[in-house]
DNA sequence: CTGAAAGCGCTAACAG
DNA sequence: CTGTTAGCGCTTTCAG
């Protein structure tokens, strides 16, 4: 293994100059630095990261708590991912990948110095990790808004203007009476943030509206389309839907078209998922985009704002915005 | 923060008697044990892990290179990574998350002494990033089966036999013209490992069968469903199809099925996927599992037995099961 | 069975 | 502008 004393004596420098070549903290002569840096490329040096963890008291390293449960949208999840890590790599940092569900994991990370700061995916409305994280010395930042953040800056896409927003599209098509088809019973059940946030604006925006608003969990895959049939045998007057699911859209949309033929009714339906999803949909629907990439690298950003000692806002939501495939009148089932 | 010295204080001992206790490496009698214990948890003490990896040479971080490449399937990948993640920790490891596709940063982490070991997904044919892990001191495992892994072991289901085993069961059904509706065509493109190896596995089998095998490159979504028209209207005769890109699968079978009702065909129709994606799909279809959690806890496994000191075969590949829903003659079009 | 102490490779005062 | 050196917190010899 090469080190920094090898570095040192190649270039005929002390070490301490070459760590300072390395972290710009000091003013060096272009020529020392020029043979520093020759000396590092030459012998293909890089510095151990433990050993500058332990002087430098900070690892580099983000903890990236990534809950991998049953019913989440694999695809947003992956888009997160993706931000944080390529946002934090364009800071320096690393990403560490934690998957269990609980808070000992980010106790173990951060007691153990592995990590200088934490990312929280998947919050629920009212999270044990909060209590955790405000314990520790590290920073934090949650994706997700749940009820106490505790003073834990939060970044989210605006779910609940989302929710707002499709009933005001809907309701200004004429629809009176509309319909959420979201997520599967698992993740409303737990009270996870988003879809929490999201059946709150739908339904005061449908309150507002003064039309009728429903909300019905949705399985993901093909049963899909049987909890179509139920929601529309149960309601026939309903012509809105919302659909926040990403896995059941293309079953949800299909049974929606074909109940729309059927009694040649003009459906409204908007699909609030990541926007290449809802291209992929053979019928032209209208969507909100759920921004999953750019809400992982605002994440990243913000935290590594933190680390850098800048300040953060206490919530940050990414507001949504509709892309309109359909005539005022939606998506028309006798032509579709 | 809380160091070994505080422990060590508190108890009464050495630091050296803790390290010991922690490590379990030499013999402490069970007063001393217990009275360290108890220092431990009053304290809360975890291990500073770059001091630890300082003085250990050793970080028990396993770089997991996961890139997020366009067309591939997204489920495979995260069930992948579970796995992969899950496994690593009941041996005491964690996860550093690589998602840049080139050799640099896996180099970056190794020569850092970041990782203790490097495991690579989404593996191409002819893969650069092989030359770059061979020369590294840390021991590495592929996910996926290159041309020339160069003493590298590879991790990956078998899909060579997946292959045949369709078409085995296509043949048997009666089917004399059978279709790969694959990948999408970046990912044969680029040759990734997987997609060649079926192509590979379908065709020699079509050929030793006797039997008319051409392979279809798909994209995901509804575009899917134009592919297979135009596959269909090249070639009548088809009548036996097997399905690799599970965000096809809705938009391919149900068009396959149209397509067999109109005609009043049987058809035979197998998924390749992992099996929760088959299922969700309305018709019932054969399907045969692609295992992606299991080879991820199989390749962490082998990983982690390497870094035991322990031995690993060179290749180990995951048999395919082929899971039976439909009848002898397949999805019967008439009546599905 | 336990302690003392020499590093591991680097950063960041301190000294010039 | 550069060098010397004292730690950072832990593991692991070497001694007993």
């Amino acid at each position: 293994m090469v080190t920094i004393a090898d570095v040192a004596q190649k270039a005929g420098v002390s070490i301490s100059t070459v760590s300072y070549v390395m972290s710009g903290k000091r003013a060096i002569s272009q020529k020392t630095r020029d043979r520093v840096q020759v000396a590092i490329a030459d012998l293909g040096f890089s510095p151990h990261a433990g050993a500058r963890s332990l002087a430098s008291r900070s690892s580099n390293v983000i903890g990236l708590q990534a809950p991998l449960r049953t019913g989440v949208d694999v695809h947003v999840i992956m888009q997160i991912v993706t931000g944080v890590v390529t946002q934090a790599r364009t800071h320096g940092y690393d990403i560490l990948l934690l998957t269990s569900e609980d808070a000992s994991a980010l106790d173990r990370a951060a007691r153990g110095s592995q990590v200088d700061a934490l990312l929280v995916m998947d919050v629920e409305s009212d999270d044990p990790r909060i209590g955790a994280l405000t314990d520790l010395p590290q920073p934090s930042v949650l994706i997700g808004l749940p009820a106490g953040a505790d003073g834990i800056p939060c970044v989210d896409f605006d779910f609940e203007a989302a929710g707002k927003l499709a009933v005001e599209r809907l309701a200004a098509q004429g629809h009176r009476r509309v319909a959420l088809i979201g997520s599967p019973a698992e993740v409303l059940q737990r009270h996870t943030s988003y879809a929490d946030r999201l059946v709150r604006g739908f339904l005061s925006a449908c309150a507002e509206a003064g039309i009728s608003g429903t909300v019905h969990p949705c399985p993901s895959g093909a049963d899909a389309s049987r909890i179509v049939d139920e929601v529309v045998a149960a309601d026939p007057d309903l012509t809105g839907f919302l659909v926040h699911n990403e896995a059941a859209l293309p079953y949800v949309t299909a049974r929606l078209v074909a109940h729309g033929q059927r009694r040649a009714q003009a459906l409204g339906i908007i699909a609030l998922c990541p926007d290449n999803i809802a291209q992929a949909v053979p019928h032209p629907i209208d969507s909100i985009d759920v921004p999953a990439e750019e809400i992982g690298s605002t994440a990243a950003d913000l935290l590594c704002t933190l680390l850098a000692g800048g300040e953060a806002p206490a919530v940050r939501l990414l507001e949504p915005h509709l892309t309109v495939r359909t005539g005022a009148a939606g998506v028309t089932g006798v032509t579709a």
